[in-house]
DNA sequence: TCTGGGGTCCTAGGACCC
DNA sequence: TCTGGGGTCCTAGGACCC
């Protein structure tokens, strides 16, 4: 494992508001809240007032009556992101990003070159300010978990290095909210055992922890509170679903037969953004789910996997409409608030292709497939599980991670 | 002006196969 | 006649993140 502190963990200060600021000069200084229903975004102004994400518009401007409301533009802030990950990639080509707005970035082969991974990270801040005009803040630790909880500590606009040997001074009086994959329900059951502070957290086994928040969770808590985290930066992971959806606000359940067709001609339209961007992207997927929330916004997923991948708007849009007619007595009796559609069991999730002719495959072509796929995956890549037989070959069903 | 849109990962049960 | 264990795939739901 790296043993020193040398991944950065940038994140763009309340990024769509940011932009808002930034393209409007009268916004600047301003309570800024950037939503339509719920607010997405609110700049530092709106945020001292208590408003939250993601929060009622109504309820944030009663907080904060003072604030300018804007609504979101996209496009703005897809181009931001990509002139902010230009500066990344400048500093480092080892750029892992984790949303539209932050990445992690390794820059330890760096130091000798440009500097201290604290200098890299106030040239990067430096850069981002000068170049794009957003502000931004970067964490520097040994571990992603430890960069990415320094950057939310220096939060707004700040840097913070975590020494290697100030860890756990830094992390375990923090509170366990603030661990990454601690939520609202978790951090209820936690707290409910008395356990508050991530250094309580670290102090519990992760078997007696396993038994109220499960297993993977358990493991994977336990060893980020105690300063372990092997995931590297990894650059070039790929996408694993592609997805849309559509609020579609509550109306009155009269005509069930109109409030059907009009989910239907959103689900048709939506179906045709998510195949147009998988044949961008070039990605094929097996499994269509149908998503919905009803009146009272409780949700229900149906799925359904095809025998192969497709990314064709008809075969999809044929699937999705099959499982709305699954779904309609369901709709007809809760309402529909929203719908969504979601494309995933991507080709390289079910593992690879083998080109393996029927018949019982010998140890001397798998050896031969094996190789294959460790010079596509890397040298870490082994056969796990056993060989699924898949249309015309077979596929070897898990990759390692 | 009650509640957006895009994702990730994990769990659990049943079907099915050997 | 009675009784298996191990493994994968599919489906549905849930928690969490930005």
């Amino acid at each position: 494992m790296n043993g020193e502190a040398t991944i950065l963990h940038a994140d763009l200060d309340s990024f769509f508001a940011s932009v808002e600021q930034r393209d409007d000069p009268a916004l600047r200084g301003r309570p800024v809240l950037v939503g339509g229903g719920v607010v997405v975004a609110a700049s530092y102004e709106a945020k001292a007032y208590g408003v939250r994400t993601p929060m009622g518009i109504v309820e944030a401007k009663s907080l904060c009556p003072g604030a300018v409301v804007a609504s979101p533009r996209f496009e703005a802030y897809s181009a931001a992101s990509k002139a902010v990950f230009e500066v990344f990639r400048d500093t480092t080509p080892l750029v892992d990003p984790v949303s539209i707005d932050e990445a992690f970035l390794e820059v330890g082969g760096l130091a000798r070159l440009v500097g201290s991974p604290e200098s890299i990270g106030a040239r990067l801040r430096q850069r981002v300010r000068e170049e794009v005009g957003l502000p931004i803040t970067v964490g520097v630790a040994r571990t992603k978990f430890l960069a990415k909880i320094a950057s939310a500590f220096a939060k707004p606009d700040g840097l913070l290095v975590v020494p290697v040997d100030g860890e756990r001074a830094f992390l375990h009086p923090l509170p366990v909210e603030r661990m990454w994959g601690v939520g609202a329900k978790t951090g209820a059951k936690l707290r409910a055992r008395g356990i508050d502070r991530i250094g309580d957290l670290a102090a519990v086994p992760p078997h007696a922890l396993a038994a109220y928040v499960g297993h993977a969770a358990a493991y994977h808590l336990h060893a980020l509170a105690n300063g372990q985290d092997p995931r590297p930066v990894e650059t070039g992971r790929r996408r694993r679903s592609v997805g849309a959806q559509r609020a579609l606000g509550r109306r009155p359940r009269v005509d069930h037969g109109r409030a059907m067709a009009e989910i239907d001609s959103a689900l048709a339209g939506l179906v045709d953004r998510v195949a147009r961007r998988m044949r961008k992207a070039e990605r094929e997927g097996r499994t269509v789910t149908l998503r919905l929330r009803f009146d009272d916004f409780t949700r229900a997923t149906r799925s359904h996997t095809l025998p192969r991948p497709t990314a064709r708007t008809d075969r999809i849009l044929l699937v999705a409409r099959s499982l709305l007619d699954v779904a309609e007595p369901m709709i007809r009796e809760r309402g529909c608030t929203l719908v969504g559609v979601a494309v995933t069991g991507f080709d390289a999730d079910a593992g690879v292709q083998l080109e393996l002719p029927f018949g019982e495959p010998d140890t001397a072509s798998l050896d031969l497939a094996l190789d294959d796929v460790r010079e596509r995956f890397g040298s870490a890549a082994v056969l796990r599980g056993s060989l699924v037989r898949r249309g015309e070959g077979y596929a070897m069903p898990t990759l390692p991670d």
